[in-house]
DNA sequence: AAAACACGATTACAAGTGTAAACTTTAGTC
DNA sequence: GACTAAAGTTTACACTTGTAATCGTGTTTT
């Protein structure tokens, strides 16, 4: 059972992962690039976040002449599920259905996405409970009356 | 158009707000009663987090005594609708179906859910494009070479 | 009324974050 | 080889967050 190391990945350094999680590898003067554009942020700011996100060991370096190439150490799709999970986790269970609800119609899912959905919800039905409780209180949130 | 001014709540925050929300209003004394069993706070921790609350407007106070009632002045589920937003507003788009699918393999849903949610993505079904690209780069994601 | 207790307000303090300037080292240019 | 441009490293600084201790004051108990 390996210790998966608890990664906080900031939102300032997420938008600096997402573009090397997306080409895969990549240099400061690249990333600094798109993110003045996109952020409007300073080449010290990115390099600031790239060490940050080292020394976190969210990313690991190559040399390659005076400079680095940065490579993702974290898979794209586990520290997403991480931040949705970790997200979820500490809202009212009892109202996630209606979160979740309120969450797809904003999302922008292709065909195959709504597919895939419904197969694996028509699976999860089967086992489905009634209902969820309410998990805000220590007793079941039956305490619904203050005494004070 | 209201300015819906942008409401930021910390996660130890939250956990003072499921309370209230729940309870509809409440004490410090039942909200530190709770604390210190769920999460090992001392009630100076969760008064912090109660006049913190206050000052950014999401609990209001009304004296009772020598003490005050809270009340929250925001609506659960409009915050938790714009936590999840939030964050679904940074992932990529075209991962975020997949993000989706593994976070409901995680939730417990009521079947009442689940149904609702198949309602809803079959509504969705008929105007969802074939696929969704990749919003991580100024370029579409088509630039998955690095130059360097 | 004095003492003990409860409540909110003030102060504390380290770690994390957003945002960068300044400094240092390295590599390529003339 | 001196100079300059670029990359990384160090330092900065205010704000937020987690987690309280302490203080002043009002309330309850004896």
């Amino acid at each position: 059972m390996e210790a998966t190391v608890k990664l906080e990945i900031s939102d300032a350094e997420w938008e600096v992962m997402r573009i090397v999680w997306t080409l895969g590898e990549s240099n400061s003067r690249q990333i600094t690039e798109i993110l003045a554009d996109k952020m409007g942020w300073k080449s010290a700011t990115v390099k600031t976040l790239l060490g940050r996100l080292v020394k976190k060991q969210a990313l690991t370096t190559r040399k390659d002449g005076n400079a680095f190439i940065y490579t993702p150490l974290v898979a794209e799709q586990d520290a997403m599920d991480s931040a949705t999970r970790a997200l979820f986790g500490h809202l009212c269970q009892m109202k996630v259905g209606q979160t979740l609800a309120d969450l797809i119609d904003d999302l922008t899912l292709s065909k195959a996405n709504i597919a895939d959905l419904q197969a694996q919800l028509a699976e999860k039905a089967k086992t489905a409970p009634e209902t969820v409780a309410c998990d805000c209180l220590p007793d079941g949130c039956d305490a619904m009356k203050q005494e004070a």
